[in-house]
DNA sequence: GTCTATAGGCCGATAGAC
DNA sequence: GTCTATCGGCCTATAGAC
């Protein structure tokens, strides 16, 4: 197995061949329901609607497809900003529940699992995807909610002596706590809309207990 | 692929022979360190010492095997208890943090992460295997914690209005905030005992303010 | 670029001798 | 029980016609 998967962080200049969009479209599906070992060129040929010489032509190996791939799906595990970090809170729980309610929900969808899940098992022959996936996921979400943080504490908000560092990794964490891993085992049942709001009303009143600058009960 | 794994939970009568114990130990050092699409039956018998058909007369499939496997391993998923669970404590912190360290340092332990990333990446093909993980793991260990904190909470140590299942989830993903992901995604440096300490000494100081009856600061 | 057809290898599993 | 030898199949990847 040669790792000729190219830079996994370059989503490249995929121009608009349909052909390829198809085969592209294909392995992703294939990729992210069953893996990367379990899927075969076949697969993804028959599933595209094409031959395998077409696929071959235009990707060298499996390895290259599959690294392709990820490259576009790790530039994309961001939930949508919006207005989730404002400057400017009168009171922090309701901008927690919206932030933490839109993280959790972004980190439960079965995309997002399904690339945590390969990314996982196939850090030991791809390394460079495990390190693309946490830079482009977890560690920019947790850069941007540290300054947040950090800017509500300057606002007074959070308690002065708390590092924002800290502060946010706790807030994934917290988040994370109660349906995270259960999702990721894929076990039923699948968290739904009240249990997910439940688990973040829970994360933010535990956070907001060890951090808020002025416990407010 | 027909599952004969047969019931995951039971680890059965293994007796001494020899070979058998070869073949259990190899198969085990390679699946867990490369998955289970990426070892070959071969690779196993090689690796025992042994021919393919003596492999196959003692296990009738690739996926039985495996399963046999896991269900030993997955019966072993809990840190050593010892003197974690202390009826009586003068002080939370400690005790809180003897807790945390050994249940850290155990699900950062690579043969713990090395069942888990198997079991989350085979949970569509083998989903009795993610199951038995969390019921004989996870679970188990949150149980305890959960029991041990209502205990504390009669003593008057914890938060009256706390609910101990919630106040436990939160340890455990408190403990995981920080070093966890990095590990599962097998992200190097690997994590050291110092930073574990300051890790599980952080989840803690958080989880006292949060739910401590007593906010000794 | 796209196809059909196939090379060449490794896999899971088995037959049969001892 | 354990071995050697092998089957049939699927896999990645390619050759060659159009």
């Amino acid at each position: 197995m040669h790792h000729d998967a190219a830079t996994l962080d370059a989503p490249a200049a995929v121009e608009a061949s349909p052909k390829r969009r198809q085969m592209l479209d294909a392995a992703r599906g294939l990729f992210l329901a069953q893996g990367y070992g379990a899927v075969s060129m076949d697969a993804v040929a028959r599933t595209a609607g094409v031959s395998k010489a077409t696929l071959y032509a235009h990707f060298a190996s499996k390895a290259a497809l599959f690294g392709m791939l990820m490259a576009e799906g790790c530039s994309q595990m961001l939930p949508p900003e919006e207005n989730l970090f404002p400057a400017e809170v009168a009171d922090l729980r309701p901008a927690l529940e919206a932030l933490g309610g839109r993280t959790l929900r972004f980190m439960l969808r079965e995309d997002w699992l399904a690339i945590y899940r390969i990314a996982m098992a196939e850090s030991v022959r791809f390394p460079e995807l495990a390190h693309s996936f946490h830079a482009n996921g977890p560690v920019r979400t947790l850069a941007r909610t540290r300054d947040w943080i950090a800017q509500q504490q300057a606002a007074g908000k959070v308690r002065a002596d708390a590092e924002p560092e800290v502060a946010a990794q706790h807030l994934m964490g917290l988040l994370r706590s109660t349906l995270f891993l259960r999702a990721t085992l894929g076990l039923p049942p699948a968290a739904e809309g009240a249990d997910i709001d439940r688990a973040v009303a829970g994360a933010v009143d535990t956070w907001l207990r060890a951090f808020a600058a002025d416990p407010d009960r």
